[in-house]
DNA sequence: CTCCAAACTTGACGATGTAAACTTTACACA
DNA sequence: TGTGTAAAGTTTACATCGTCAAGTTTGGAG
């Protein structure tokens, strides 16, 4: 079959997708608080009763588009990265850059990323490795691992300076974050403090 | 402040704190999705519609219910203070578990206090310095700002870091939350980061 | 005592999530 | 080729939610 829907058929196609892609744009335009089962339904064009044979209740969707938001998240930071030096030092911030950016340009996704229960949905992407969004982040700390050490500590490190600073940031907590043209110049701590962690990559 | 006595209403006392506290209560007993202004009402004993009147909406319930548990955040900050050592380095430990511990206890009021939109309710608080929870984290950080430096610029260090990692561990990123019986264990690496971005203290 | 405004109640409306019953379509299978 | 069945989508219904409008109670000022 066609994957361009024919109007004349009952079924839709790839209904799925297009819910999902239909809950970011939502997202986007109108925030946390508008996306909706009924919206995502009548955004796809279908009846509002009809996301239910696809996701399981309101919670699926919403765990559905965290999932896929969380692909997308993953790859700013690979596109970040690549953008950037090739250093482990410029990975690292590049990507974390990358975590800020996606956030600020994504807000009402990166929320619901993070508000989706214990990120259960996520339990495989974490087991995965370099798969996941945070696998990512975890490439990029291992060169700063000792040898023998455990690589979640500076692992933990950088994802708590990055990803708190990004929420805070969000949340207003460094000032209006619309009143603040370039929020880059506010990073400008978490950077320093990225290189203090890191030090020198353990060559080898 | 606060005056409760005679703040006399004619079928209630003091609807306006009840109606917060029974929020708490809801939120702490069933979650944030739970949190409404019919349920509110109903635990307080007042029609449903009654909190419209001591409320603009759910929002105004919600950023009240925020703004006191900001509060209760910084008493169990205070606390945590006042029980660990005195010395710089001991107060910024102490807060930060302060933090944390208020996170891991009251997990859907720490997630309400930083989703009610930009913190607008907060701002008054934030310029009133030591009054509120971040003037607590503030105030701790002082003895490290090198002589002449931006005081912020350590403070959005610690901040970032303490809240991201309170943010993610709640989010279970380091695996399930239900399934750490000590919080504390993983926390070292923020502990062994802040001593480091700490540094010595700026004897002034 | 009267009267008013604040505090609260009652009733209604549209929107939402969810479940059940129904209809259409695709596809395996004979 | 024809048919049955299950998936996919629709329709209807219902409880709950936020919110508004109007009515009712209450305390106190004049």
């Amino acid at each position: 079959m066609v994957e361009v829907k024919d109007k004349k058929s009952h079924h839709h196609g790839d209904l799925r997708a297009a819910l999902i892609q239909s809950g970011i744009e939502i997202l986007t335009e109108s925030g946390l608080d508008s996306l909706t089962l009924r919206r995502c339904a009548a955004r796809a064009g279908v009846s509002h009763a009809a996301p239910a044979h696809h996701f399981d209740g309101v919670a699926g969707l919403r765990g559905a588009i965290a999932k896929e938001g969380f692909d997308r998240f993953r790859q700013t930071m690979l596109k970040a990265r690549a953008a950037g030096g090739q250093s482990p030092e410029a990975h690292i911030r590049s990507i974390c850059r990358g975590y800020l950016d996606f956030a600020v340009e994504n807000p009402a996704l990166f929320a619901l990323i993070f508000s989706c229960g214990p990120m259960a949905q996520f339990e495989e992407d974490m087991k995965a490795g370099d798969a996941s969004a945070y696998g990512v982040l975890r490439q990029a700390c291992a060169p700063f691992v000792p040898p023998g050490a455990d690589p979640r500590i500076i692992e933990t490190q950088v994802w708590s300076l990055i990803h708190g600073f990004t929420h805070l940031f969000l949340a207003g907590t460094f000032g209006p974050a619309n009143a603040t043209p370039d929020h880059h110049a506010l990073f400008a701590p978490v950077m320093s403090l990225l290189q203090k962690i890191g030090g020198e990559p353990a060559t080898g």
